[in-house]
DNA sequence: TTGTAGGCGTTATCAG
DNA sequence: CTGATAACGCCTACAA
């Protein structure tokens, strides 16, 4: 590898010099410059990374952590492609590179192992969940004071760096259209409440049903675990109280689609005996049968914001931790939950 | 930060029998090893990566790349979590990390531009295509003795790195089974030819087709671009020959659910009025109605061989490059490939 | 505008 | 078995 001292040599400066070409440090006479740039380029010269991250006492990397779920496919494609790109396009801008971490169960409580490695100068963490152990983990690296934004999930009482969107109003929004539509039995399929996105969308649904004058009614509320096979099992629990039921809210695409399914098993067809919408606006809710209504969420504009937030955290002491973004989401009407056979007939 | 000079110093020993200790090198008396582990415990003392790398000079860093392509979206949530699963297993097994660089169009030129920052001592390059540019990128990363390792891609004429799936057998065995099901007249939607994946599909496709007394033809081949999209636009022209075709067997399950889509917009349902089999047997495969018939393929398990074999090549000067895996696939039969009406009326 | 020199935290070699 | 001590390639005051 060609380093500073042969350019150096051959542009007959110092390595000071050349160091200071490569940063745009100082004001230096073009001159100089264009030897150096010259010299570099005969010689093939490019800075080592690692020896200007040991020098400069910083990684250049930012770290993504997330959970490995080998059975529940956590993320979708368009979740895990969209926040990834925005974290991507975000930290180029800056510079940085991007280090995966993919976390199995037994890690998770060590968020702290990139960090004290010096690997990272901070991280952004997706799928988080508000357990004990994560808390006292977050509370941890907080106290160290290294830089971590969370992703799609909130720890009231904390005060974290956190960008999520808007999941009350979106759920309200949802079962608010579902209203529109002229439906009003209507059942809530959310996800655990371990991920603050399900008590927002509960949330949301309760201010929908409540400001229409409506009960929520306990029994048509269902927790499955964002797979579509929780969704698939749940259908059978919906089927048994159908006559109670004219619609359902489920909290993710997948599991809309699990419902979907079951309930298609035993005659019941979704946009034409009940309504459906689902979250996310995955591609799974283009790819559906009929096609899915759902709520979209800015992923990519998430995993934008995520990154810079936390990288504007970086030199500064965390000081101004504690920001809190929330942005919008958008409701996506497809056939899933349009006027069908069920409101003419009910 | 604590350093390795405060341990020596607490455990009253040199830095270099710290640095043993940690390392596990040497014979060393277990009443030393015990001090310095303790006086590193007291302190919280953790070995600085960047400082490490950069005296072993070595990154410790194994760089996937991946292309960021918008709209298409060319990995499904299954193929991503799946391959990245599969290297970053690997990749800790063998005490490394996972640098992410997604490239845009612009610069998938420049391969190089990793290696040359230091910052990865090897790569797993994801999506590439047979293009001159890319040849020529891959083919001076090769000169220059970095080490990459291509999955699901080939080079003709070049002796890289290369984990693949056996396509051609895949592809073979899938419309074998579309041929013991009854159907004759079968169309093929393949991908881009800039993929070696399309070039085995057509293959495997040729191979079960003449075998069995079929003749190849032209008119009942089409090309798509692996998105759900473009298998949807082909239903039309599909749909324009539908009299010479009972079964379609597509090159990724995106197109296959495309195609079933356009072609349910018409009255044509899969596993009833026609046959459909995908490719990579993806989360879709599952959600979508029917479910898809569909090849799988071992994603994880490549991209851990993937990463085996490019960080092997790592110490030696990519002396056993060339090494090219070909990974098994396996034909999962659902319902859109099924007996369905077709056979019997037809 | 440019050069000098100390330091960053390890590894690794070589004595002892 | 353990301790010195030179790298490693670059950054950054401080000097000139």
């Amino acid at each position: 590898m060609v380093t500073r001292k042969e350019v150096a040599e051959l542009a007959k400066v110092s390595e000071a010099t050349v160091s200071r070409v490569f940063n745009g440090l100082g004001p230096m006479k073009p001159a100089t410059k264009e030897r150096v740039l010259e010299a570099a380029k005969v010689l093939g010269y490019h800075p080592n990374a690692i020896a200007q991250s040991f020098a400069r006492r910083r990684s250049g990397n930012l770290g993504v952590v997330l959970p490995y779920m080998p059975k529940v496919h956590l993320f979708s494609a368009y979740y895990f492609a969209e926040i990834l790109s925005g974290i991507g396009e975000q930290v180029r801008e800056q510079g940085y590179d991007l280090l995966l971490s993919l976390l199995t169960p037994d890690d998770e409580l060590d968020y702290g192992r990139l960090y004290r490695s010096q690997k990272v100068d901070a991280c952004v963490i997706l799928g988080a969940r508000d357990t004990e152990s994560q808390r006292s983990s977050l509370l941890q690296l907080q106290e160290q004071g290294l830089p971590f934004c969370l992703v799609n999930q909130r720890f009231e009482g904390l005060s974290f760096l956190e960008v999520d969107a808007d999941h009350v109003e979106g759920s309200y929004q949802a079962v608010r259209h579902l209203l529109d539509e002229g439906y009003r039995k209507i059942a809530f399929l959310n996800g655990s409440p371990q991920y603050t996105n399900s008590l927002d969308r509960l949330q949301g649904y309760q201010k929908a049903m409540l400001e229409a004058g409506l009960t929520i009614d306990p029994s048509m509320q269902f927790e499955g675990n964002y797979s579509r096979t929780s969704g698939y099992e749940i259908a059978a629990k919906v089927w048994e109280i159908r006559d109670q039921v004219e619609a359902v809210f489920a909290a993710n695409d997948r599991m809309a689609i699990g419902l979907m399914q079951g309930l298609r098993e035993r005659g019941w067809i979704a946009g034409r005996d009940y309504a459906v919408i689902g979250c996310d606006d995955s591609d799974a809710a283009k790819l559906s049968d009929p096609p899915l209504s759902s709520i979209k969420v800015p992923f990519f504009e998430m995993g934008k914001q995520a990154a810079r937030a936390v990288l504007a955290s970086v030199g500064q002491g965390s000081s101004e931790s504690g920001l809190q973004v929330k942005l919008p989401t958008e409701v996506k009407i497809r056939q899933s939950s349009k006027l069908g056979a069920l409101r003419a007939g009910s």
